[in-house]
DNA sequence: GCTTGATCTTCCCGCGACTGGAAGGATTAG
DNA sequence: CTAATCCTTCCAGTCGCGGGAAGATCAAGC
């Protein structure tokens, strides 16, 4: 199977499937002419990879996730770890976005917003307050 | 004053200051030595550029900040469209961010995390549930 | 067989916003 | 005078790709 049609079938951009190659996540077969051969497996693996970034894990998470996915004798408790971390990660953000959220909503909401130049979001940046 | 006390007044590492001045946001003094000179409407600058980048405001939304903070005529109106923008940007990405926290949450309770190598996650995440 | 267009290959550059480090000059403290 | 600190420039790396060039290959139609 051509890269195009591997694209397609793992919903991954043909450029992000040849990269995860150069970093050492999959080794496709070549064909004689020298395209990229992929197998049920290969695509396996690519689909693997886009659900796990598309849930929030770096490539090198994703390394490890493939990895203890090849492992039969991993320990679930591996992977559990991994994934509290990352959601662990992920409640930081949405704190710190939630904090960001919080102060340009006030600083929105008492900008009156018209053709005059004072404003309270310049004047906070300013440091006005301090 | 020279960049090692504009960073620790402006809370900004010498690199990042030196950084924004390569992209045009400053334009400090140069002492006869060839060292950096750093005027208090310069810190002033760079708080601001401090303040705004932890606002959430990209490098350029900067730009665009001081920019208008810098045109007495300047609408206030500009400086809310900015903000409300990013606000609109942050509200999206928490959105995201809590539905990847949605799935990681329930993915991490029911793996049971032991010894054990059957984990739910890696079933998720290879495709088992389609 | 020939042309055309789609697809494949490798290669290298660019993004954003810095950060690290090397090599060397200037200043300051003792 | 020396040693430590600070400053300078420049180059490379980060992360996860995306864009695009230059060239090979393939599939389809005539």
């Amino acid at each position: 199977m051509n890269i195009g049609t591997a694209a397609r079938r793992s919903a991954l951009p043909a450029k992000t499937i040849r990269y995860y190659e150069e970093i050492g996540l999959l080794r496709p077969a070549r064909a004689d002419n020298g395209y990229r051969d992929y197998s049920d497996a290969d695509i396996h693996r690519l689909k693997f990879l886009q659900r796990s970034r598309g849930l929030g894990f770096s490539v090198e998470e994703c390394r490890q996730l493939l990895s203890l996915y090849g492992d039969s004798h991993r320990a679930s408790a591996d992977v559990k770890a991994l994934a509290a971390t990352k959601l662990d990660q992920i409640e930081h953000k949405i704190a710190e976005l939630q904090s960001l959220k919080k102060t340009l909503t006030h600083l929105v909401r008492t900008c009156h917003g018209d053709a005059r130049p004072d404003c309270p979001i310049l004047d906070e940046l300013s440091g006005a307050s301090a």
